[in-house]
DNA sequence: GACCCCCACGTGATTTTATAACATTATCGC
DNA sequence: GCGATAATGTTATAAAATCACGTGGGGGTC
């Protein structure tokens, strides 16, 4: 589901996944990666969009264009939402990042390189993310479409409820 | 989606948004329908209320609340936001309308009474939406749930992509 | 190198969507 | 009727997203 999770004693800020993980390692990764396939694809990963994808994957959660807006500000970064709206543009158009509807707010891809039709899970208590693949046009979906003569193109599929943490709190 | 046309005795079709059917009779069925199971079960279909639903089973697409609203002010209601909010709380909180995450707009149920976890076709060319059923939870998005200790409690599942009768204008 | 063009960025203003807070009115159970 | 509860009306404001327009940087082309 989401990220490896690594037995280290790196403590985890995060709540991505829902499982514990050496997050700076993570991080680091994950914007080589990137860094790569911009490379690879004569894409562009300047500043801004570097700074948005680096801040996305440092919080490991979800978060509104506003607070990403706020984080651009504090690292120097011009702070009108367009700044913000046009990184995100790019970085879920390229797939790096990935739009929770429910939550009008974005996450770092959990997945980046593979190409996915990702679902989400959506804890009501904590808002924590973490990312499943999924494949809704295989199923009763994809029959009703395809008797409808509707053509899919993109799906998103997210599932609120509560995460094993706050199931925990609760059962305390 | 369209305007009722055809008195098309056909079966109407109440999942398919994209086909034809007789309109004004299903608006006022699914009108009945609600006032009776509000009835059985203690609800409070109240004037406001029931117009939005009205609206909506009429307009037989996804709206918008403003647009909602302007329709209420027209029909001599409180035209203030939260009217039209509160309805729609209300109406979507027992399964008469849904919400278009993706649009922020929203549609009548298709299947009232059914219990249903309902995915939706939306067509990004002309904004139709038709409802099918769908059981992302049964999936591989379950498993993965289960995998992660996570409890669904709702879903949301929304395709894009282009509807047949916009498939059919491109080919033309 | 000089030029041009495209793309990304900066900025101000505005639109669209949604909620907070609080007073008033209607409805239900008794 | 009467009190509790639920629904509505209204004002104000918050949150999310887009528009419009100007500026500047980086590659090509010659």
């Amino acid at each position: 589901m989401t990220s490896e999770e690594h037995p280290t004693g790196a403590p985890a800020s995060a709540t991505l996944g829902f499982a514990e993980h050496n997050h700076a390692e993570c991080v680091t990764q994950a914007l080589s990666e990137a860094e790569a396939r911009c490379a690879r694809e004569g894409l562009r990963l300047t500043p801004v969009r570097r700074k948005v994808l680096e801040l996305l994957l440092q919080e490991h959660r979800a978060l509104g264009a506003y607070a990403i807006l706020d984080l651009l500000r504090d690292a120097g970064f011009g702070s009108q939402p367009p700044v913000a709206y046009r990184a995100l543009d790019f970085l879920s158009g390229h797939g790096f990042v990935h739009k929770i509807e429910r939550l009008n707010a974005f996450v770092a891809c959990a997945h980046p390189g593979q190409s996915h039709s990702p679902a989400f899970m959506i804890c009501r208590l904590c808002d924590a993310v973490a990312e499943a693949q999924s494949a809704p046009a295989k199923g009763a979906l994809g029959e009703a479409a395809r008797a409808a003569g509707f053509h899919i193109e993109k799906t998103v599929v997210e599932a609120e409820g509560v995460c094993p943490a706050c199931v925990d709190k609760a059962d305390a």
